[in-house]
Formats: C-alpha cells, structure tokens, sequence
DNA sequence: AATGAATGAGCATTCATTCAT
DNA sequence: TATGAATGAATGCTCATTCAT
C-alpha cells in the first residue's frame, strides 16, 4: 500500500504480477494460494503485502490491465479501416493475435468470468468491449452490409465464437492462430452479411 | 458408500445433488463448503459422505449426468429430421430449451469447464456432443449445403456461438430462450451455409 | 445387550470377536473402525451394536478371553511337572506354542499394553501371569536351583524375553517357534540358575 | 515447510518437538491431537504446520531423534571398554541410565514398535542397535566367552529383557534404575556365557 | 435380530492476513 | 523494504453411536 514506489519496487510489483498471472492461470485462483507466489518468487510473505492490499485485488489489477491491454490492440488494428465489415474482421484479427501471446490471461479471465466474486469486473470489460463494436455494427446495418437484427446479440455472438474458436483451437489443440482467425472471421462475417434471413424451425410446428 | 439404497436413500441422494447443483452454481463450487450444503438442507454432515465420496466425486456425479441428459435431449430431437441443416437447427433448438429449464446446470458446466480439475470432464462431454454434430456436418457438406472447411471447427464455433449466447442472453438479460434460439440458429446456419447456395431447409414450415 | 443369546446368536458373537481381533491386529485398534468390522462381515451397523456395547467394550473381551486361554494352556502345561526349573521351561514353551498360533491375539496384546485405555486390563493378565509363575521361582530358590535375586523381577525377566523373542522371531522372521522358544529357554534358565549349580533339569528327556 | 530457521524458529520447533513427545507418551499419539499440542503450548494451530509437515512427520522426527541420541549414547559408553562382555554390560548400563532420563521417549518408541504406521521406523533403529551389537556377541563368542548360538537371537533377546525390566521396572515401579540395570546385566550376562547348553524340554516328549 | 440412515463432535490440515524485527 | 513467525477461522472428512423401520 504505498502511495509511490521506487523503479526497483516497480519492477517488483510487475513480477509478482506476471507470476501470479501465470500461476493462477495454471492452477486457477482458488488452488493458488499466496504462499505458492511468493515461495515460487523465493521472497517473504511480507513482500506480497507490501505491494497488494489482498490476493483479491491483485487478481483484479491483473485482470484490469489485461482487459486495457487487449482493447489497446484492438483500437490500433481499426484505427485506419474505413469499411465497417473490414473492422470487424481486423478486430477478430487483432484479438486472435493478442489471446495467442497471452493465453495465460485469456485463461484468467475466463476463470473469472464465471467466478461470482470477479465476474462483474470481466463483464464490465466485455460490456465495453460490446460498446466498442456496436458503432460499426450498426454502420453496417445502415449501409446494407450487415442483416438487420438486434446489434447487441450479433456483438455477443462474434464475441463468443471468438473466444470459443480461440480456446478451443489454440488452447486445446495448439493450431496456428492465423488459420484460426480466418475461420473465425469467414464464420463470423457470412454469418452476420446481410443475406436470406433462415426462418428458425421452432419446435412448435413439428408436433 | 453403501451398495444398495432403500427409496428413500435414493431421494436423499437425488435432494443432496439438486441442492447441490444450485449452490455451487450461485456461489462457485470452491466457496460453498459441505457444511454449507448440509446446513442448507437441515441434515447432519455425516449424511453428505453417507451418499458421497467426496465433494469432488459430488461435482462429477453432478455434471456427468448434467450431460447425459442434455444429450439425451439433443439426440430426442434429431431423432426424425432427415435434413442435415434441419438437424443441426433443432440441435442448437433443443439445447437452448434444455439449457433455459437447467440455468444452474449450464453454469455448473462453465465453471467446470475452466477448473482444472473438472476441465478434462467436461472436456469429454463436449467432445461427445462435437462427435454427434460432426456426422450432420459432414453430411451438410457432402450434400453441398455447408462450405466446405474443417468439420470440427465448425462444430466447435457453433457449440461457442450456442454458449456464448446462451450465457450473455440468457443468464445475464432474462430474454426469451426461443428469440435467442432463432438468433443463434440464423447466425450459425447462415455461417456455415455453402455461399451461393441459401437453401431455406425450414421453409415448409411457417408460423 | 441382550441378556441370554441364541445359539446362533452366540455364534454372530464370536464371528464379530474373531474378526474384530483380526482386524484390530492388522490395523490396528484406532485405525480400525466399527464400520470396517461390520463391512468386512456384510452386516449392518447394528448387529455389531447388538451384541456389543462398543468398540472398546469389545476389545476389552476379547483381551480378557485371550488371556483366559493362554493362562489355561500354561496352567495344563504344568500341571504334573513337580520341578521348579521344568516348569519354568514348560510354561514358556506352552506360551510359544499358543503364541505361534495366536499370533493376531499377542499383538494384539501388546498394542493394547502401550494404551493408555487399555493397558490397565493387560497388566492385570500380566500380574496374574507374575503371581502364578512366583511360587515356582521361589521354590527353584529355596531348593538352591535358581540364584537368589527378587524373584518377581526374575518373572519378570523372563516375561520379557518370552515376548521379546515371540515378537522379533516369530512375527518378523517367520522362525519355527519351537526352535525360538528352546533358545528362550535355553537363555532364561542358564539366566536364573544358581551359579556354579547347572543342573540339567530336563536331562532325563532326550531325543 | 520453512528453509531455514532463525534462532527462535529452531526454539520453537524444538519446544512442540519436546512438548507433543511428551503428550504422545501420556495420551498416546492418536488420542493426542494436533489441537491438544497447541492449546497446551498457547500458540495457534498454524505454528505447527509451520514447522512440521504433518503430525506424522513430526513423530517420525522425534522417533529418529530419540533413536539417534540414543545410540550416541550407547556407543559413547562402549568406546574404550576392550572386553566384550564388559561392553555387553556397559551397554546395557548405558540404555537404563539414558531410558531413565528420558523415559517418555521409551514409552513413545514402544507405542510406535506396535504401530503398523511407524513400526517400520522403530524396527530400523533397533536393526541398527542389533548390528552395533553384533560384532560383540560375535568377538565374545570367538574368544571362548559367549555360548555359542545365533548371535542375532542372543541380541534380541538382550534387546528383550533390558526394555521390558525398563518397562516394567522403571514405568510401573519407579526403582532405583541402577538397581535394575544391575539385575538385567546379571540375568543377560549369565543367560549368555559360555556354560553347559541346557536342552530345551520339548512338548513332544511327554505325550 | 437386523438394516440402512442419520447424527454431530472431532480431527488434520490450509491459508489469507498480520506483525515484530 | 523485506523476512520469518504467528494467527485462527474455516474446510473436507471420519467415525462411534443412535434410531426408525
């Protein structure tokens, strides 16, 4: 809890934070206890307190800086595309490109996604995330290249297959990124481009 | 541990697991104890290792037959679909009203899904689900009504983008299950239909 | 606790007794559970509870009956052996030979010896052992056979080695009891007699 | 779980090791509970797990270092004595003067011999006693001085009649322990020198 | 006589956090 | 800044015993 911390307790503090992301990425949160970071880090016990108020809020710092990280790379990549399809594919680009040179992150977060006591902090990460795209969704919409439909749920579902497609492949199957992101962005894009909307076959006109 | 259990055994089982399944759904398996369990339910602790191991075998009991009954659904409802697309509608239809009625059991799963010492369980059921969908996949495309691209991967993204809105729409915005169904049907049918060819494989059937 | 037993009754008694001793020997008292009696027998809970007070009760019967038969094997042993030194011989070789085939019973024994619950029910058996084996010691004295010391340490003594031998001989090596128990009374007698008087009180018994 | 100790840590440590032997030995180690040792010292639980892995391990710990000081002992006393009979005696002289003195520790070992968890423990450090005593039995022998027999035996038995006077004489008489030593060293030394070999009276001649 | 179910105090162990040095 | 020591509530689990049937 210091208020301003020498370069050398700088490079502390970002330390234990690289190290517990990873560890608690590999074992998860709960199975990490504060003795397995420092012990790992071969410091007292005293030093993680020094530089964290609770292994909760490091969690939280972590996960923060993650989520400013990711939104950095995706801002760059669309910065100069014009077409709104064009920056939604470089958006997944970019975003493919990031999980994939850290995975530990994507790991943490979601494990913190569906953990009561962090999961509004990486929603409100996703809801700006969500915010982010919607412009260009609903450009899309409005110069015809996007079927007409409600532009929240198409954000989540590209959302989803992103995430879905890079734990999936890149998690559990060690495929390239690239390949994964263009399958990604052909699913995602002719799943969303304006086309013969297909009627749902509801249950109810079966029986 | 006992071999055999009288009916009313098996109630208490069944009661135990319900319960169960709900709290570890509200607050995160690893911050509800046994005690809390027992104590919710008024029994003494020395009836929870009457019906179980352990809280772990508890969990895995919980999910396995979580996911054998999803799958019970889902092969229910293709059972009589010739169509490949069709099939593939319902599936996603199906899982979606399963999902809507078995909240706690969907986010049970999720959480499972990232906990490393439940992942590769998990893992399996989606393994299971993925080889069900792959042969109707590979049918779709053999009949030139899907594009043709990696079958797993197609699979996979539809799993993701069924999830994924299953959690966003339906946990977090109490939205109705057959809207987002219909979403999540035209999203995916329209991302992996074969360009060109727009097949309406539920035409026939209209409200 | 019922006050008069059927015959087969009795017999659910001793099996319980019987396996129980086996048990405890093997895993000792604490580490065995009412449970695992009643399981390794396939019976209910409550058969051990009817015809047993508790756990403790029954080792204590079971510590009282071992001791019973052992006291009455050494007593026919001497029975017609008007020599002190003969005795002395005879009874030890009495003791092997019931410990030989009793094995699960003298460890039992000597578990029960270092327990604080039990010990006191042990030493009883042992100082009925000293006071029976005392008359014999002191008249090998007053005959001159057996050297002059405090003939309840002497009895003692010779307790010590009988049990230290039974232990590391038969238990751990597997020996033939008869060999270890001439040895024993090889070292006990040569141990007692008066010095510069070696008689050889079995000299009439020869092979 | 700590590397290394301050001065005050190894206190401490030594301070549970002294008190829990203690306790061991009067309540006996699985009635003494880890909460028993802590209470009683006035510290909270977690000191304990903080110097030692388990209760286990820190009677493994004190057995071993009973053991170890133990054998100091003995060897310190035979180690300018040339007479093999001699150094029998000042053995066995040594073992009463050190169980005297440390006599919670006699008990604790004998507990531990009986202990399917620890007996393996205890038997390695008395495996150790016999083969130190060995080479002497064996030098008496060859000079004439020790009746010729199995030499392990002799040792064990050795063994037998010195913890079992100890035990019995020290622990539920409280003797004079030279006294006892003296009467052991008689009963030993003249159990084993070379006289006439008495034939044992086996049972099989009298039916 | 016998069963399976239930009780609940007790146990070994963990761990986030605090503190004296 | 940093360390090792200390705290103590909480956890998963056991087990002797009781009880309804």
């Amino acid at each position: 809890m210091p208020q301003h911390l020498t370069s050398k307790g700088n490079r502390r503090r970002k330390q234990i934070m690289d190290y517990a992301a990873q560890e608690f990425a590999r074992n998860g949160y709960h199975q990490t206890s504060v003795s397995d970071i420092v012990n790992g880090l071969g410091v007292g016990k005293g030093v993680f307190y020094w530089y964290f108020e609770s292994k909760d809020m490091l969690l939280r710092e972590v996960l923060a800086e993650a989520q400013r990280d990711l939104r950095r790379v995706q801002r760059q990549a669309i910065a100069d595309e014009p077409d709104p399809l064009h920056r939604i594919a470089v958006a997944i680009q970019a975003s493919f490109a990031w999980l994939a040179s850290n995975l530990h992150l994507f790991l943490l977060m979601e494990q913190a996604k569906v953990d009561e006591q962090f999961a509004s902090l990486v929603r409100q990460g996703e809801e700006t995330a969500i915010a982010d795209a919607l412009p260009h969704v609903k450009a899309g919409m409005d110069a015809g290249l996007i079927r007409r439909d409600d532009p929240v749920v198409i954000a989540y579902a590209i959302l989803g297959v992103t995430s879905s497609l890079a734990r999936l492949m890149i998690v559990e199957r060690g495929e390239d990124p690239h390949k994964v992101a263009a399958t990604a962005i052909a699913f995602c894009l002719s799943g969303i481009t304006a086309k013969k909307v297909l009627p749902a076959p509801v249950s109810t006109c079966r029986k």
